[in-house]
DNA sequence: CCATAGCGTGAAAGCGGTTTCTCGGCGAGC
DNA sequence: GCTCGCCGAGAAACCGCTTTCACGCTATGG
C-alpha cells in the first residue's frame, strides 16, 4: 500500500483549498505595514515607487487578492444589489436581469437574484432579508399592497421600484406605461374594424394586469360602439392555450392577451380547432418577446423595452447609491408593434355589401 | 427661514437610511455582554431564560438585526454562491438558474449572476474574480479550453461544472448527453425515412455544438445510407431565419437545429417562403423551451430538463460546501419529445410507388 | 543654525460580529 | 466546614481590511 492513502483521501479529492493569504502576510513579505499594502492596492500610495513595487511583487508571488468580506466590513458597502422579482421563470424579468446586470458589473457591481414565487408575503420578507447584506435593491412587487409597501420602503434604501410608481412612494420607479400600450393595441383593432374584443387577463392582483384593464376601459370610453369582454386567465402559455373556447364563445373578433405567452397558447390551440387567425380572428399579445417575432402567424404585440429598462433601473440605483439626489421616475412607452396576427375584421352581419 | 434647510434637504428626500442598530448597543440596552447577545441570536445560549429574554426584548425594541457582512467575516462563510454563464439571456440558463436560486433559497442560500457575455477570456476573470466573496460556484464555461479550465479549477472550489463532464477535471460536474439526444432525434427521422439531414450549427467553439455533432456523426456511422448537411448558424432564432434558403438549397429533406430558437427562426422564413412544414421539410429544434410546444406546427424536439439540472446543481454544490465527498457527476438523459413539424420523408425518387 | 513645515510610513483603532478562555459564584461531596 | 467542580456570563482575541493619527525624518526659510 503505497502512501497514507486510506479510504477518503485526507486531501479529500481535489477539493481542499490553500487558504488565501491575508494582506499582513504580504505587509510581512515585503517588509512593509498592513498600511502600506492596503494604500499600494487601492491606488493610494504616494511615495517611494520602490516600496510599492516591492509590496507589488509580494502580492503576486504570494497570490494576494483582497478579502472582498472583509473590505466590505470596512468599507461599509458591498457592491451588490439585490433584484427581487415574483419570478425569475418569466421571460420578461429576464430581460431585465440580463441587462441589469450588465449594466451593473460594468460600475463593478454585482447583481443578487431572489425569487419571491409570486408570494406577495414573501415579497415583504424577502426584500427586508435581501436587503441587508447588498448595497441596494431593484424591487419588482406587484402583489405588495401599496399600504405595505409604504411602510416597508424605508427598511429598504437605497431602493428602485420597477412598475410602482406613485406619489405616495419616496423611491423612484422606473415603469412601463401598460395603460397606453393597450390603448395603442386598441385603437389599432379598432381602426381594423374590430367591434367586440375579448381580453384574458392576466394574474388577478397585479397591478400590470390593472394597468391594462384601465387602459382598455378608457379606450372604451372613448368609443361609444364597442364591447369588450373579459375572461379570467394568467400569465402563462397554457392558460391562453385553455381559453381558446371560451374566446371563441365570446364572439369576439379580436382577442387581446395579457401577454405574449398567453397569446401563443391562443393561438395554438385556435389552429389546432381549425380557427385561422387572422382570418377568422385577430389576436394580439403584449410584451414583444424575441420569439414571437418568428412565430406564425407573426405576432401583432405592444413591444416593451425590458432590456432598456433594466439598463435604466441600475443606472437609477447607482444614482441613489452614490448618494446624488433620487432621479426622476422614468416611464417607458410601449410601440405596438402590427405583425401578421391581427386583420380588418369580417363584418358578420353585413355579409354581401350595402 | 425655518429650520436650517437650504438646497436639497439635507435628508434627501427619503434616501437617508437610519444606521442599523449593533449588536454591542443591543447589549449595553439589555445589560449584558455582545458575546451573550451572539449567543442568543444564535441559539447557542445556556443559561438564565430570564437573560435570554431580556436580550430578545432589547434585540426587538431596537429592531436590531445581525450585519451579515460582519457574520461572513467571522464565521468564513457568506452563504451566497454564483451562478456564472454565458449569456443570462439564454432561456436554458434561465430555467437553470430559476430552479438553482429556490433550491439555494431553500438552505438559506443566495445566488449571484455573472454573465461572461460569450466572452472566453472574460469567464476565466469572471470566475475567479466572483469566487472570491462567495461560497462556491456553478460554472458553466461551454468556450473554455480544457487546459484553462483545469488550470483554474483549484482557484474555483468549491465547484460545480455544467456540461464539462471530463476525467481531467478535478471538480464533479452536471451535464446533459446532447451526443445521445441528437442520436434519438436522428433516429426518430431516419425512421421516418429521411436519408438527406442538415444541422444547423450553433456557436463554433462550444462544446455542447461539439456534442451534437458527436452524436449525428456516430449516428451517421451505423448507417450507410445517410448524407448529413452542416451549415454553420448560430444560437439564435434570427441565425435560423437567415438560413432558410441555404437549408432548402442543400436539397435535405429534415432540417436539425442547434436549438429551439433557431428551429423557430427557421421555420418562420420558410412559413414566408411558401414552404409548409412538415409537408416539405422536417424541422427539430433542441431543449423543448416552453413555448414551443405552443408553435405552429408544434416543434419536434428532444426535451432536457434543465430545470432540475439547476435543482440538482444546487445540491451537488451544497454537498461540496458542507465539505462532503464530491457528489459523483451525473448526467441528465435528454428525452425524444415527437410533435408536428416532423413527418414521413417524400420519397423525391419514388413519386408514385413501387 | 535652529524652528517648522511637509512627506513617507507605521501603529492602532475601528467595521460588527463570533468564540475561546477565564473567572467568580454556587452546590455537592467528604 | 472546606475544597472541588460546574455553570453562567463577560473580557478579549480574532476574522482581514481601511484609515486616522502620530511620529520621525528631511528640506526649507529666517
Amino acid at each position: 500500500m503505497s502512501g497514507d492513502s486510506w479510504g477518503p483521501d485526507p486531501q479529500a479529492p481535489g477539493q481542499r483549498r490553500q487558504r488565501a493569504s491575508t494582506i499582513a502576510e504580504v505587509a510581512r513579505h515585503a517588509s512593509v505595514s498592513p498600511a502600506t499594502v492596503s494604500r499600494v492596492m487601492n491606488g493610494r500610495f504616494v511615495g517611494d515607487p520602490e516600496v510599492a513595487d516591492r509590496v507589488r511583487k509580494a502580492a503576486t508571488d504570494l497570490n494576494y487578492a483582497p478579502s472582498p468580506v472583509a473590505r466590505s466590513l470596512a468599507l461599509g458597502q458591498t457592491h451588490t444589489v439585490a433584484f427581487v422579482v415574483p419570478d425569475i421563470g418569466n421571460p420578461t424579468f429576464q430581460a431585465m436581469l440580463s441587462n441589469l446586470s450588465k449594466s451593473a458589473a460594468a460600475d463593478g457591481y454585482r447583481v443578487l437574484v431572489a425569487d419571491s414565487s409570486e408570494d406577495p408575503a414573501e415579497e415583504a420578507l424577502l426584500a427586508v432579508g435581501t436587503r441587508r447584506g447588498c448595497d441596494g435593491l431593484v424591487l419588482c412587487a406587484p402583489r405588495m399592497s401599496d399600504e405595505q409597501l409604504s411602510l416597508l420602503l424605508p427598511a429598504l434604501r437605497p431602493v428602485l421600484l420597477i412598475n410602482r410608481s406613485s406619489p405616495r412612494f419616496d423611491a423612484p420607479s422606473i415603469s412601463v406605461d401598460y395603460d397606453m400600450g393597450i390603448q395603442h393595441l386598441a385603437e389599432h383593432l379598432y381602426a381594423l374594424g374590430h367591434r367586440h374584443f375579448v381580453y384574458l387577463e392576466g394574474p388577478e392582483p397585479s397591478s400590470s394586469n390593472r394597468s391594462r384593464l384601465d387602459g382598455l376601459a378608457a379606450f372604451a370610453g372613448r368609443v361609444t360602439d364597442l364591447v369588450i369582454d373579459r375572461i379570467p386567465a394568467g400569465s402563462a402559455s397554457a392558460d391562453g392555450y385553455e381559453r381558446a373556447a371560451a374566446v371563441r364563445q365570446s364572439g369576439a373578433t379580436a382577442a387581446l392577451a395579457y401577454n405574449d405567452l398567453v397569446a401563443v397558447g391562443l393561438m395554438s390551440a385556435l389552429a389546432e380547432q381549425g380557427v385561422s387567425v387572422p382570418q377568422d380572428i385577430s389576436v394580439a399579445g403584449f410584451d414583444d418577446i424575441p420569439l414571437v417575432r418568428y412565430v406564425t402567424p407573426r405576432l401583432t404585440t405592444v413591444s416593451v423595452p425590458y432590456g432598456p429598462l433594466g439598463a435604466q433601473a441600475w443606472k437609477g440605483l447607482h444614482a441613489l447609491i452614490k448618494g446624488e439626489m433620487p432621479s426622476h421616475n422614468v416611464v417607458f412607452q410601449p410601440r405596438l408593434q402590427p405583425r401578421d396576427s391581427t386583420a380588418p375584421a369580417r363584418d358578420r352581419h353585413a355579409i354581401c355589401g350595402p
